[in-house]
DNA sequence: TCCAATGCTTCCCGTTGGAGAGTAGGCACC
DNA sequence: GGTGCCTACTCTCCAACGGGAAGCATTGGA
């Protein structure tokens, strides 16, 4: 399959999308360390909303990255886990936050120098 | 600095925005080889509208990531080029549309199995 | 009887993003 | 002299998206 990250229609365009998604990358990190209930995963990540977090573990599964394991228990247990294909983007993620942290200093100080020049 | 991108107010959860923003990513691996002017960016990336990619060069801009050059000419000229910090984010760029590129064919077998499973 | 716990789902509404038209301003052409 | 063109925006209008809060289902416990 031909691979075009700019053409709309292309699967690596909309894998991109995913990715370029404002919650995927926090919650792929957040399983990266193992099984993890929804709770587990809402409290992890600040500033998701329920319908967020749902509809984002709904489509990283869809996308076979994660799996999602009902327990018929009451109250109800739901767990998450990476599968193998998700645990492969664990290295493409951790490259992109340990950018982020290495350079944050670079960023804010940038930002502070465009915000002023105006 | 204590880099944390779970929380919601540590800048490198903000720097993992602008990357996890559905243009950014793209705006870079446009700008990877070389200088270009706004068409050209806005003409490689299929589906930007205008507003969005000038808003996207701006926050890039911002953020030290891009240089973005007017040229006092008529018709108007306006390149944007890769900062050395923006040049920097190449590699973990890279690594995530390889990710997608590699892994395209599994992800749409994994979104063909959910959708027919229902 | 009423409440707590948990993982959603639904509703309301403010914010965001897309489509398309408008703008500036010097230049070529009729 | 008027008309139109060129590019990089900028503005306006409207639909879609996302956040907050409340509702739901189920069963054990005070």
């Amino acid at each position: 399959m031909q691979a075009d990250p700019f053409s709309a229609q292309c699967p690596s365009r909309q894998v991109l999308d995913r990715i370029g998604d404002r919650w995927s990358v926090l919650v792929i990190l957040t399983l990266a360390d193992g099984r993890k209930r929804y709770g587990e995963v809402a409290s992890a990540i600040e500033g998701v909303s329920q319908k967020m977090l749902t509809q984002t573990l709904r489509g990283l599964e869809r996308d076979g990255l994660v799996t999602r394991t009902v327990h018929a228990e009451v109250p109800p247990r739901v767990d998450y886990e990476l599968t193998r294909l998700g645990r492969s983007l664990l290295g493409a993620v951790g490259a992109l936050t340990d950018w982020a942290t290495v350079h944050i200093d670079d960023v804010v100080e940038a930002r502070a120098s465009y915000d002023g020049r105006r």
